[in-house]
DNA sequence: TCACCTTTTCTACATATATCGAATTATCGG
DNA sequence: CCGATAATTCGATATATGTAGAAAAGGTGA
């Protein structure tokens, strides 16, 4: 990858046009590959899944950190990672932070990868 | 990344549990991973719009590279992910080899994503 | 066989990133 | 203010990957 990558803001939960809409423009293309990247790791899906799945529906760092079994550290990168595409929403309450996935994100981005949605 | 990732066969379109159906396994968690990565590029977003858009269904490795302005075999190395993700299907006929979308992969990933399939 | 075109494979390289431990910051209870 | 706990940030490192050009392979027609 040769050139750097933009900076750009995907914390929004609606992303851009569907893939099948009309060959996608660069923009569209980076904007949905972003926020799909951020999807795109194993931790971050086990994250995702213990969040969605959490009775409460929020979970702080440390209990993910054990739920996933890897150092808090990473998990907080992790965390920040979902958190700049839109996600996952974090709130600090007291000495703990505590994460909530945003099921309206994932739901643009099914929307944006249904290939029949145009048809 | 220290640990190498795992070779895995993501071919088949129906890939894993969805994200909500529970805590998901570090397997599942894995080869979901792998086919968002597979998408998460904004080279292969465009190769796939172009693809689920193309009157005919199916578009050469040429036009593909003339469509997204790169050099050949880089266009053959994204498609060869996208066939090793299961999103893409190629048929050499003569000199070229066309390519088409398997928007049934492309679904089964939107339902393994829809955070409210086991509400 | 040979010339030519298309595609893939190979090689190299620069950038990106997942992970951890250490240091730092934030919060609370004395 | 101090000590303890939780979380983030920082620094380092090993792995992964997007890209292009050169070489090789696949395919066609004379």
């Amino acid at each position: 990858m040769p050139k750097a990558l933009p900076v750009v803001d995907v914390s929004s939960p609606i992303c851009c046009t569907p893939v099948s809409a009309g060959p996608i423009s660069d923009e569209a293309a980076l904007h949905l590959a972003l926020r799909l990247k951020a999807l795109a790791d194993p931790t971050r899906i086990r994250l995702v899944s213990i969040l969605l799945t959490a009775g409460a529906g929020e979970v702080c760092t440390c209990d993910l950190a054990t739920g996933v079994d890897l150092a808090e550290s990473t998990v907080s990168h992790h965390l920040s990672q979902l958190r700049k595409a839109g996600m996952v929403v974090s709130e600090r309450r007291g000495m703990n932070v505590y994460h909530r996935a945003r099921a309206e994100s994932l739901d643009a981005l099914r929307v944006v990868l249904d290939p029949n949605c145009c048809t």
